[in-house]
DNA sequence: TTGACAATGTTGCACCTGCAATGAATCTTT
DNA sequence: AAAGATTCATTGCAGGTGCAACATTGTCAA
C-alpha cells in the first residue's frame, strides 16, 4: 500500500472499510426484524387462542373490538381493528355461525350492519381477556425496560400515515 | 344481593375503579400493535418492491440472504430468513424461473441444494439494495430517538425462544 | 452390510387473503 | 324528482400459505 504524497489530504484507507452494500445482512435490516418479531408473537398468540378457544386472530380482533365499542359496523372494524373489509366480513360471518355475535341491519342507515356480541360472545370474552392480559404481561416481562421503547416506536409507526387499513 | 354483616372488612368502593377487563381496548394491546405496525411497514415495503422490481417479500428475503451468505441450501434460508421451508422452496423456484438464481445439487450431500445468485441476480441486488437502505433510513428518521428502543426490543423478541422458524 | 432412523426439499391439499366486481342503500347535484 | 356518484358489505377468483405426506439421500448402530 503506497502512501499518498504529503500534500494530498490523507483519507482513511478503504481496505478495511466494508462496503455496506456488499455486507448487507438481512438479520440487521429493520423492516425484516420487525416483521419476523411480529410473526413470532402472532404465531404464539394464535396458537394459544386456537387451542384454548378455537378462534383465529381476525376473529379475536372482531370480538375484542365489539367488546370494547359495543355494536359496530364492518367498516368500523376495518378502521379500528386494522383489517381489510373482506377479512372483517368473513371473520364476522364465522363468529355469527359460531353463535358469538349477531348481525342486524342498522335501521338508521340500512347499508350498515350492527355487529353485536351475544351472551355466549360475552361469556367467551370473559374467558379470553384474562389470557390476553396474561400474554401481554409475559411479553412485557420478557422485554423488561425495552418495553417502553417498543411502545414509543409503535406509537410512531401507527400514528399518522394511515394507509387504507389493509390486511396482514 | 344482600349485604354482608357489619363486622366484615370494608372494601374501597368499586364505583370509579374501571375494570381493566371491561375497558380492554385493542388499540392498546401490545401484540396487536406490533402486528399492525409490522403489517403496515411490510405492505409499504412490498409495494415498492413489486412496482419497481417485480419481486415479493419472500423472494426479497431469499435474494438478500444469498447475497450475504453465498451459496446456501433451502434449509439455511428457512433458518436465517425466517421462512417455513415450503415458502422458501417456492420463492426459490420463482426466482430460478425468473433467472435470478440457480439451483444445483450439493455433491457432498446430495440431499442439499445449492442456491446461488446468477449475474442477473447480482445485478438486481445492486439495484435493490440502495432502495432497501433508503427505506430503512426513512424508517429510522421517522422513528427518531425511538429507533434505539425499537432495536433493543426486537433484539429481545428475536433472541432466545426460537420456535421452529415458520412463515409470516 | 443391512436396516432403522433422520434430514432435505417438493408437492397435494385445504384454507386464507386481497382485490375487484357486484348489489343495495344513501347522498348529492341538477 | 331523477340521475349520477358514493358508501357499505359480500363474494368470485386467482394466488399465496402452512401442514402433512412423500421420495430421496445420508447417518449410525447392530
Amino acid at each position: 500500500m503506497t502512501r499518498p504524497p504529503a500534500q494530498v489530504t490523507v483519507l482513511p484507507p478503504d481496505d478495511d472499510v466494508t462496503d455496506p452494500l456488499e455486507s448487507f445482512d438481512l438479520a440487521g435490516f429493520l423492516p425484516y426484524r420487525l416483521a419476523a418479531a411480529a410473526a413470532r408473537i402472532s404465531r404464539a398468540f394464535a396458537e394459544r387462542y386456537r387451542e384454548e378457544f378455537g378462534i383465529s386472530i381476525p376473529e379475536w380482533r372482531v370480538l375484542a373490538h365489539l367488546h370494547h365499542a359495543g355494536p359496530v359496523s364492518v367498516r368500523d372494524i376495518e378502521a379500528r381493528a386494522d383489517m381489510e373489509k373482506s377479512k372483517a366480513s368473513r371473520a364476522a360471518s364465522r363468529l355469527e355461525q359460531a353463535g358469538y355475535i349477531t348481525k342486524a341491519v342498522n335501521n338508521t342507515d340500512r347499508r350498515l350492519l350492527q355487529l353485536e356480541l351475544t351472551p355466549q360472545g360475552r361469556a367467551l370474552m370473559r374467558r379470553i381477556l384474562p389470557v390476553a392480559m396474561q400474554f401481554q404481561a409475559e411479553m412485557r416481562e420478557r422485554l423488561g425496560p425495552a418495553a417502553e421503547g417498543l411502545d414509543a416506536a409503535l406509537d410512531v409507526l401507527l400514528k399518522s400515515p394511515a394507509p387504507p387499513p389493509r390486511g396482514d
